[in-house]
RNA sequence: GCCGGGAUGGCGGAAUUGGUAGACGCGCCGGACUCAAAAUCCGGUGCUGGUAACAGUGUGAGGGUUCGAGUCCCUCUCCCGGCACCA
């Protein structure tokens, strides 16, 4: 290692002054390009990606957290040795933006810029590692353009294709609403109830990638488990069966069947009604002379359409008078319209089979239609039960009514006794003997909808003519370009009232046409933004040859809330842009490129305490935790809360996330510009392991200042010191001085050494919180170092040279600022990122004696120093001959001992 | 409602995956320094009893497996994330 300096008489500053150092640090890094990343390269490269913000003002505790998880692994590979990635961008069309343009009167655009230029600032003030070279801002038609010609592709294969679909519609304000706007069934401007509408709109066909989407999860090894089995049951593939239920002449009139698909085909013996969702056909037809189910389906349309929603609402149902006949038996069931069945799902209808479905048992009690049961327990089971009352009642639901291992059937005529497989190969077989039916594999997933009503999203590139239908936008005339000067009035799309925007010609028979004025669902900007960032400025496609080099992503990092869609529509996209060749012809495709993430790490949110008053007709108002004093008991436990301004009290409440509504949000840029960077990434890092949730404090924060400033007080104390070690020119090596330490030097070596090795350990498996304690371990061996009485300047000065230099590179991810100063200002060298990453001394690690713990039945009752290779004979006469063994044992013979090597002998008496 | 997580001192968390529960930090208590305060440094700190040695007890609740359970199994409670138009 080289040294930067020729003089041992080391000038730095007395004071940790971050302000003044993380400013240095950042200007040496931007001028040395440290972070531009290479695109081609001798060393492995690490591609490492957080997800990018949705920017919405400022910088919230939860972006801190999540660049600062990244930016550590970026800094620890690149010390490793890798030619990193960073890159940054805005994910900027979205809704906040119309919202604040109308509670602001600013257009969307202007706020959206406005709001990029600060978070902009306010993430460099934090030190990333980010290529800004690469920044991509979703709303530029240099990055939408791409999404368009995409969309255009797609579309001629047949992916995107449109279809009527409902959406929540509010009758007052004659919009459509997102999820989040209806609450409680209103609009959240207007309070009207909300109606489901249909629309046409336009759909990707991820249903053709569901079998592929759900297979390669199995290759997703850096993938946490919980996100893998989130994003199986989402799919939710299914083996069922499809059955036809003829219609009734008599009742129904025309000649046909109604669909169903069933995952118990075994239990289709113990059908006794059918239930149709408002939209089904046979609800239309008859409604026609029944006002009463007319007024049913009006009620049905009452209401949002998100899943919740209608899982939980009261189920309701009304009789048509229909009937159609069971496929086996021939009975005539009748056709019920019920509000839990719908018709964007599976066919709109569904069997019911009271006695064996929890839901249909209940509807059937409501509404008195026959339970019929046709599943037992089987004998095996009957009898290991026998002695409780497992009999089939319709009185109340039983779990296991509805399983199907371990159960045979019982009132089903030829198939009585058959179980749950036997039953549903077989009377798959005879519905399609009968033509009435067939096995099925189908999938929970739905096609995604990607159209929205909305004017802050990338416009559909999509041209409707009157003669030749809907006609994508020819490549000539890509982008179609959002125009950013507009009024948004809360009441329709912007875009549908601007005859400049949508007035246009078809481009295939140059008649007049109308433009498409819905945009694209947002969440497709953020399908494809990590490849973009392997091509920045390309302007002859979506990517270039480089996404070959960097793709796949090596290290995402982002919030769980996206465990599902979000994570579930990038890799869709993935796979799109390979069948579309983007990275490459088909023979040279390769398993990497099946899948856009190959590691993933999920990070907690950031939650914080809230408080509050009471004020008028009970209504809460939230008082900002930096506004609060809070009292303690001679414990430290909260007794209770003062509001600083007025000295009187408030109410504690419960412990959130982080948001305005409850304005228990802690802004970092107070932090930052109080402590400095360092501080809130180290706190940061060091209150919790990435994937649990953070609480923050204010407190922590100060102890994160506390440590930084210990290490500059330690730099400055021995800079000299370590300056002369390292530049003595008649300096004998380490080795030679690491062999003559005393016993507490030693000690002081092995325990750094120790933590050392804890770290990297930590590091592979993304526990940086821990990682950061070994600093502060570290520094504390260092310290307690000084305080030593000590035998010999130079086996002094090793051990605080060797252990500060590990210290300061182990702590470099988290804490790049003073990390870099203080490498520079001791003389280590340069640029503490061309560092090597510090190993283990193993050899140091070795001890003569071990310390084990003596249990009896378990329970601690001594310790014992052993030499480190004692045997098992010794081991077990020493714990016998222990004194509170002895005690315990009082004359009697052990029953039996357990010797646990390295770790205790445990005596059972 | 369905799917996926979580619960350990006054607080955030640790426990190398079945082997000393509470590392590290915050807070609190005591001490040093100071005319004093702040800052800093040193020591203590799960709970109960005891001057103490020590004993008992303790990882959301209840059961189980094991020589040994925070960790594995079963049942339950509460909290959090997602549920397809928040991002």
């Amino acid at each position: 290692m080289s040294t930067g300096r020729t003089n041992a008489e080391i000038k730095m500053h007395q004071d940790y002054k971050p302000k003044n150092i993380e400013a240095v640090a950042q200007q040496y890094w931007n001028e040395k390009l440290t972070f531009r990343a290479e695109d081609q390269s001798e060393k492995p490269k690490y591609y490492c990606l957080s997800m990018f913000p949705y920017p919405s003002g400022k910088l919230h505790m939860g972006h801190v957290r999540n660049y600062t998880i990244g930016d550590v692994l970026l800094r620890y590979h690149r010390m490793k040795g890798f030619n990193v990635m960073q890159p940054m961008g805005w994910d900027a069309f979205g809704l906040p933006a119309e919202n604040a343009a109308l509670a602001n009167n600013v257009p969307p655009a202007a706020w959206t810029y406005s709001n990029i230029d600060v978070m902009r600032t306010q993430l460099q003030s934090l030190g990333l590692g980010v290529d800004w070279s690469r920044e991509v801002t979703t709303c530029k038609p240099d990055y939408y353009r791409w999404e368009q010609w995409l969309f255009t592709r797609l579309f001629q294969k047949g992916m995107i294709y449109k279809k009527t679909s409902s959406v929540n519609w509010d009758p007052v304000d004659h919009t459509v609403l997102a999820n989040e706007q209806v609450i409680d069934g209103r609009g959240w401007r207007s309070g009207a109830l909300v109606e489901k509408r249909d629309i046409p709109m336009y759909f990707m066909r991820i249903t053709q990638y569901a079998e592929e989407l759900l297979a390669d999860l199995d290759q997703l090894e850096g993938w946490p488990e919980q996100v893998k089995t989130m994003q199986r049951n989402w799919i939710g593939k299914s083996h069922g069966c499809e059955v036809y239920f003829p219609y009734d002449a008599a009742s129904i009139g025309t000649a046909g069947v109604l669909k169903v698909y069933t995952t118990r085909p075994d239990t289709l013996m113990g059908a006794t009604y059918v239930a149709v969702a408002a939209e089904h056909p046979l609800a239309t037809q008859a409604a026609a002379s029944n006002p009463a189910l007319a007024e049913f389906i009006a009620e049905c349309k009452h209401g949002g359409t998100a899943e919740a929603d209608m899982a939980t609402m009261e189920k309701k149902g009304t009789n048509t008078g229909l009937f159609v006949t069971h496929p086996l038996n021939g009975e005539q069931l009748p056709v019920w319209i019920a509000n839990y069945v719908l018709m964007g799902y599976g066919e709109g209808a569904v069997m019911a089979v009271p006695a064996h479905d929890e839901r249909d048992f209940e509807f059937a009690k409501k509404y008195n239609l026959p339970i019929k049961q046709v599943i037992e327990r089987d004998e095996i089971d009957a009898i290991k039960t026998a002695s409780l009352d497992n009999k089939f009642t319709a009185d109340h639901w039983q779990e296991w009514y509805g399983e199907k291992e371990l159960r045979i059937c019982i009132n089903s005529g030829k198939y009585d006794g058959l179980n749950f497989q036997q039953a549903f190969d077989t009377i798959s077989a005879d519905l399609q003997a009968k033509d009435l039916g067939q096995k099925r594999t189908q999938f929970r997933l739905r096609d995604w909808g990607i159209s929205r009503q909305r004017y802050w999203g990338c416009p559909i590139p999509i041209i409707h003519c009157a003669l030749c239908g809907d006609v994508p936008v020819p490549d000539e005339q890509l982008p179609v370009i959002l125009p950013e000067q507009v009024t948004i009035t809360g009441a329709g799309s912007p875009l549908a009232k601007m005859p400049e925007f949508y007035e246009t010609t078809c481009p295939q028979c140059g008649g007049a046409a109308k433009r498409e004025t819905d945009t694209m669902d947002t969440f497709v900007e953020s399908s494809w933004y990590y490849a973009r960032y392997t091509s920045p400025g390309c302007s002859t496609g979506l990517v270039d040859e480089r996404a070959r080099y960097w793709l796949p992503v090596d290290q995402y990092v982002g919030g769980i809330e996206h465990a599902i869609l979000h994570l579930l529509y990038a890799r869709f996209f993935n796979k799109l842009m390979r069948d579309e060749g983007l990275f490459g012809e088909q023979t040279l495709r390769q398993k990497s490129v099946n899948e856009p993430f190959t590691n993933l790490l999920t990070q907690g949110m950031v939650i914080a305490p809230t408080f509050f008053r009471e004020g008028a007709a009970g209504k809460k108002l939230w008082i900002n935790p930096a506004e609060v004093d809070i009292e303690t008991d001679s414990r430290g436990r909260p007794v209770g809360a003062k509001l600083r301004a007025d000295g009187q009290p408030v109410v504690i409440g419960g412990t959130e996330k982080m948001s305005k509504s409850k304005n228990n949000g802690v802004d970092p840029q107070i932090i930052i510009d109080q402590y400095g960077a360092d501080t809130a990434r180290f706190f940061i890092i060091f209150a919790a392991p990435p994937e649990q949730t953070l609480e923050w404090s204010d407190a922590g924060v100060e102890g994160a200042f506390r440590f930084l400033r210990r290490i500059w007080n330690f730099a400055y104390s021995n800079k000299n010191e370590i300056g002369i070690y390292r530049n003595n020119s008649n300096q004998k090596s380490d080795e030679y001085y690491l062999k003559a330490l005393s016993n507490d030097q030693r000690d002081v070596y092995r325990e750094m050494h120790v933590a050392l090795k804890q770290a990297n350990f930590d590091l592979q498996r993304l526990q940086f919180n821990t990682v950061a304690s070994a600093c502060m371990k570290i520094l504390k061996a260092l310290e307690q170092q000084m305080v030593l009485v000590t035998s010999g300047m130079n086996t002094k000065a090793v051990v605080i040279t060797n252990g500060f230099s590990i210290l300061l590179r182990l702590l470099s991810p988290i804490a790049p600022h003073i990390t870099q100063t203080l490498w520079q200002e001791l003389g280590y060298g340069d640029d503490i990122l061309s560092a090597p990453w510090p190993e283990v001394d193993e050899a140091a690690l070795i001890q003569d004696e071990i310390e084990l713990i003596i249990q009896v039945n378990g329970k601690l009752r001594g310790k014992l120093r052993v030499a480190k290779d004692a045997d098992h004979a010794t081991l077990e006469q020493l714990a016998l001959t222990h004194p509170s063994v002895e005690k315990l044992l009082a004359g009697q013979a052990a029953k039996k001992i357990i010797v646990v090597p390295g770790r205790l002998i445990n005596v059972v008496i």
